[in-house]
DNA sequence: TCCTAACCTCT
DNA sequence: GAGGTTAGG
């Protein structure tokens, strides 16, 4: 797998793509998707070195490479227009190795039906009871549990999700489950359309505008075309690219004609720039 | 089109 | 007091 700093590491794996990762102490990374569990560390070489329970390992060792690493991430930067744009080659060098995450759909629609005015620490701890309350246990964990899946959510009440501190966005989580429940195959069919359709179908879900349609369509679809713009790159396309006053539905048209196929991975790499560099920049 | 409320935790 | 948004007036 490829060489990463400590720095890339976390901002791919807790920079907002996904909410199941934590830092233990000894400086490793616990993580979970589906039902893999896995803990990551990086060698003295740069090297990623992994684990997981005995009785999880041999499905992890083909699922870990597919979720880190599924997109052919050299070939999609090299597509970039890094060549003409100097912000944009200075945020590729800063991350370099920084990649777009293959997660489940379900799991990602979750998600960021949580994040609705919320940061990550917060989405992560509704997450976190979300598994605990309604999600089945792992086997081989210390009482690790999965996420529900969206028929197991469709039985729980609006007041029980409410208590996973989900305000309201209890309301959309349970409407949505109720509609995928009551249409099997939906959410398959949706995660296997093309980018236009599946962004057009989640927009029909209660609490799923443009933003959280193009990050559950990049970070749980593997529609790298797909550009989320949420405040951090409305602040980063204001001072970066001088599109100041330019709305949301501006933004992102401007973001899919100026960075193309891959639009959304240059996102990505924006989006880890300005959180790291951009607060105290002046604009 | 623009503005506000929706919830609840942590800064 | 506002936080990586959406829906409805």
């Amino acid at each position: 797998m490829p060489a990463l700093t400590p720095g890339t590491l976390a901002e791919l794996v807790d920079g907002g793509q996904a909410f199941r990762w934590q830092r233990e102490p000894d400086d490793t990374w616990l993580g979970i998707w589906a039902e893999h569990v896995v803990r990551l560390r990086m060698n003295s070489n740069g090297g990623l070195e992994w684990s997981a329970p005995e009785a999880l390992a041999a499905r992890v060792r083909t699922a870990l490479p597919l979720y880190l690493f599924g997109h052919d991430t050299a070939t999609a930067v090299d597509a970039l227009p890094w060549r003409s744009d100097t912000h944009l080659a200075r945020c590729l060098n800063a991350f370099s190795g920084l990649t777009i995450l293959r997660q489940p759909f379900g799991e990602t629609l979750l998600g960021f039906l949580c994040s609705a005015t919320k940061q990550i620490v917060q989405i992560k701890q509704m997450i976190a009871l979300l598994a605990q309350r309604h999600g089945a246990p792992l086997a081989g964990t210390n009482s690790l549990h999965r996420l529900p899946t969206w028929p197991e959510l469709a039985t729980a009440s609006e007041i029980e999700l409410r208590a996973c501190l989900l305000g309201f966005r209890a309301r959309y989580i349970h409407q949505t489950a109720q509609f995928i429940a009551a249409n099997p195959g939906w959410l398959e069919a949706t995660e296997a359309a093309p980018y236009a359709e599946a962004k057009a179908r989640l927009m029909t879900l209660p609490g799923v505008g443009a933003k959280v349609a193009d990050c559950v369509l990049l970070f749980g679809a593997g529609k790298l075309e797909a550009f989320p713009v949420d405040t951090w790159i409305i602040k980063a396309m204001a001072r970066r690219y001088a599109l100041d006053e330019w709305t949301p539905e501006q933004v992102a048209h401007f973001g899919r004609m100026h960075f193309g196929t891959f639009a959304g991975l240059a996102q990505q790499y924006l989006f880890a720039y300005e959180r790291a560099y951009g607060k105290t920049v002046s604009p």
